[in-house]
DNA sequence: TACCGATAATTTGAATACAATAATAGGGAT
DNA sequence: ATCCCTATTATTGTATTCAAATTATCGGTA
């Protein structure tokens, strides 16, 4: 009887392109259309933004604008300026490396208390099968664009069952709101790293963690099971820094629209 | 230059009862008297918000009332619903005792943070001065209100020295968020037991936890103080399930607004 | 030239008017 | 009597207008 409404979804991950969301309140349309502005750039680092500007830029009455900046803000791509307004915030190297450890304590979280209490054995069976998809995707020795795709999907999807294991609403919303920073998501860095050489062997080893993770709830290992995804998120951490150094493309992953919001010579901390 | 907003901070604890914030905008005052409304059962679980009904009540025009229901959205008061519209969000108790370990997972990940890459000097002097204030409050063997009340303060203030310590504004952040729930601060449930006996006793172990990870922090033991701030977090489990089934009180703190927000029968989880 | 003050312009906050959509009630037909 | 369709009502989403406050600019003075 009682539906969420689709507000609270994560509204970046869902296509590639925000584009044609005709359909959506002028307030969705705007949210997506201006983190994609941030995103790409176009709207950098510590710029104030004017709710007249984005008038012009989007062509729609400043309440649905407002809404949207509201919402950013929430979101934590946006912070609010004393005497009203909003500036584009920007984060450190350890700002973004911060998220990406407080996303794996979390499903650290998740993943103990599934074992803890027991998971569900449907969701534990999707969650195989899952698994099993992924490695199909790791069959071949080449990964091609469309199978990283794939990954990123299958990826989402199974931190996704994880978190329907641990049966908790509180946790899981707070996850989630947590994974919506754009380089905090589960597999931010993966399509980084498409060009890469050892590419694949980065999802190898992300894999057998799934697996190992698994493991360990259907068998009762809280520990063990908190332990794998915190480990697993150091992942992250890894290819974090690989897209920033760039030592195997010989150049920085531009290719990476989070790149954008990273705050450069970072004194901040 | 650039400084952050008062919306981001945590409203609700500040001051008593929300009363005389004629001087914050309108749609503050809106988000208080809403919280107020809502903590003190007037605007009960379940119960759908209609703007309009608001604007009667309070006074004002739809606007900033629209902003105030968004951001009560946001701190997981509201939920918004399919079709527009806001609905009191009502919590079962084991999504209390989520919430309550998820801020004490977090804090440990402060703490052992702090631990791992040190704290300002100054910070942990402030702590112990501190942890001072507290000895002195609870010199007593008998404790008023008021002591409670000095009680309460300290305890907020140390675990926002903690915060401190970790010196990462990204957990922070995403720790006041989670603090913001009413029943999952720090000092949540330390009020309920101010008429139980054994009331200064639970204080006293949560003080010695305090004592403990700052001992921990100082020697680097990251994992211990980790494991401190999380068992410390299980204090508060225990005073909210205390506090429920009123084993020593003969009653259940009615005293407690966030008993409010219960939903009895939880057949939710 | 540098600094201070006043005025103008820009910008956000609030209120209201308007439009569109969802809920509801009522009437008619089967 | 029940079900379905329609019309009305209520409620949210959007646009616009108004006010207040902050910032910028220009002029004057030390």
């Amino acid at each position: 009887m009682k539906t969420i409404a689709a507000q609270s979804m994560n509204t970046w991950t869902t296509g590639i392109n925000g584009s044609e969301n005709s359909t959506a309140s002028a307030a969705v349309r705007a949210q997506l259309q201006l983190r994609e502005l941030i995103l790409s750039g176009e709207l950098s680092g510590g710029m104030r933004i004017a709710e007249l500007a984005i008038v012009d830029k989007l062509g729609m009455s400043r309440t649905p604008i407002r809404a949207a900046l509201m919402r950013l803000e929430q979101e934590g791509l946006l912070e609010a300026l004393a005497n009203g307004g909003y500036a584009v915030k920007s984060f450190s190297e350890s700002d973004i490396a911060d998220a990406i450890e407080l996303r794996g304590t979390l499903e650290g979280l998740l993943a103990r208390r599934a074992a803890e209490r027991g998971a569900p054995a449907a969701v534990l069976l999707e969650a195989r099968q899952c698994l099993k998809k992924i490695d199909d995707v790791l069959a071949n020795n080449a990964l091609n664009d469309e199978a990283f795709s794939s990954y990123v999907d299958l990826n989402q999807r199974f931190h996704a069952l994880l978190c329907e294991m641990a049966d908790s609403p509180v946790i899981a919303h707070q996850l989630e709101k947590i994974a919506s920073l754009p380089f905090a998501s589960p597999s931010a860095f993966v399509v980084a790293q498409a060009n890469s050489p050892r590419a694949r062997d980065m999802l190898v080893v992300a894999q057998d963690q799934h697996r190992q993770v698994i493991d360990a709830i259907e068998q009762g290992e809280g520990a063990r099971a908190e332990a794998i995804m915190r480990e697993h998120s150091r992942l992250a951490q890894r290819n974090l820094r690989h897209s920033l150094t760039g030592d195997e493309t010989g150049e920085i992953a531009e290719s990476l629209k989070v790149i954008k919001l990273l705050r450069r010579r970072g004194a901040g901390r």
